[in-house]
DNA sequence: ATTAAAACTGAAGATTTGCTGAAGAACGCA
DNA sequence: TGCGTTCTTCAGCAAATCTTCAGTTTTAAT
């Protein structure tokens, strides 16, 4: 699951993402509103952690452009507690959900897992697609309800390939979010060759079909048939 | 077993702490509605001990919220003998018993005590999970019948894992119950491995299996093969 | 059919994570 | 206070995972 986290206090960005980065998450930070709007437009995430307050321009602003631009992205927006006013006005723009600061790390993680179970899993913590069933707090994959062992970067791919089921997704794309943006994807794919075919294989010796389609010059498409 | 005390008077909140920490509980405390509602919505405990009388937020609101919260921890009310009315309406709102002040310490305890023993042994005093049994009242421990000495370490975390057997488990959450908030586990987990190792060395010798399997790169999880 | 690009594979290093025993520090009890 | 137990720290080793790479197969287009 990869997250942005928006925040120009320098100590505060480095714990928050400090934090996620140990319970799994694939963070990137930005620090100006420049940088985020670059960030957003370019890429995409399960989550974004907005601080209101940036030093180049007004978060609130950079929000309504996230809305604008038909992200579906989570937004959680943190902010001082008298800035109550811009609180509200950012849950009316359409936030998901706000913490005031202080905060403590945990709560925001709660608050995360909260918001991307809602948009992916429907409010269920399972993920089913045919025979192969995710239990995601448990990070447990079971196929025909016999459980399956996967590395983490196999499971991330599974993840992802399942959340986006029936979608061709580019290579590109599996690799900026399994991966981030700091990785040089852009000749060489043979990390993704590598997890690919090791996923292919345990689904396959796990008793499951071969749903990872290959898309020639593009990337891979996971559906039935 | 990890408790919450959510009461405002300092010297009711530290006796009582105190009492349950020499009974082997792990405490923490609240003072004030915010203080509590974070730490709920953040960590979980198996009993929280509530004083229906808070400074700033009444303590029925509370109890609504961490039932609204999905949480399944026990709920032990305490108030004043002219609150009954809050009393009655605590009880309605799923607080699991309720106590008057003034009372006894040890009577706080036997009712913890009981609510453990109601959530997570179905009423009894044993927990079982193959040939391992768990009395815990007695906090003994045997092994096909066969006494098995352990720390106080090594039998919090054992509970721990029968009590969520067959459950990922992150090295964090581990800790977290085990060691509770203040502690900075961050990028330190030499504490687990070496209560693990011991727990498993100690499980092995007395002739059970190694229901510990390790979870790279997350943690553990207890249940059979 | 030929060809060049793209995709796949197995096996090798490199890296990260987990395990171990032993030593030092803290604790509890007499 | 002193003693034995338990807890924490640490450094070296082992194991799992990730990345790299060279050689092979597949693909689409000529």
């Amino acid at each position: 699951m990869k997250l942005l986290i928006i925040e120009d206090e320098p100590s505060l960005n480095k714990s928050i993402v400090d934090y996620l980065t140990d319970r799994q998450y694939l963070c990137e930070s930005a620090s100006t509103y420049a940088d985020a709007i670059e960030k957003v437009e370019c890429y995409q995430y399960d989550c974004i952690v907005l601080d209101i307050m940036l030093p180049d321009g007004n978060g609130l602003k950079l929000l309504q452009q996230i809305k604008a631009n038909n992200k579906t992205e989570g937004i959680i927006i943190i902010s001082a507690r008298n800035e109550l006013d811009d609180k509200v006005a950012g849950i009316e723009l359409g936030a998901d959900d706000y913490l005031t600061k202080p905060f403590h790390l945990p709560e925001l993680a709660v608050r995360i897992s909260a918001i991307i179970r809602r948009k992916n899993l429907q409010g269920s913590n399972l993920l089913l697609f045919e025979e192969i069933q995710m239990d995601v707090p448990g990070k447990a994959v079971t196929v025909n309800n016999k459980a399956l062992l996967l590395t983490r970067k196999e499971y991330d791919l599974l993840l992802y390939f399942i959340i986006n089921k029936n979608r061709v997704l580019s290579k590109n794309a599996i690799a900026e979010h399994l991966w981030g943006d700091d990785m040089d994807m852009v000749d060489n794919h043979d990390f993704l060759y590598t997890h690919v075919k090791n996923l292919r294989k345990k689904l396959l010796q796990a008793g499951a079909k071969d749903y990872i389609q290959s898309i020639y010059g593009i990337g891979y498409k996971f559906s039935i048939a």
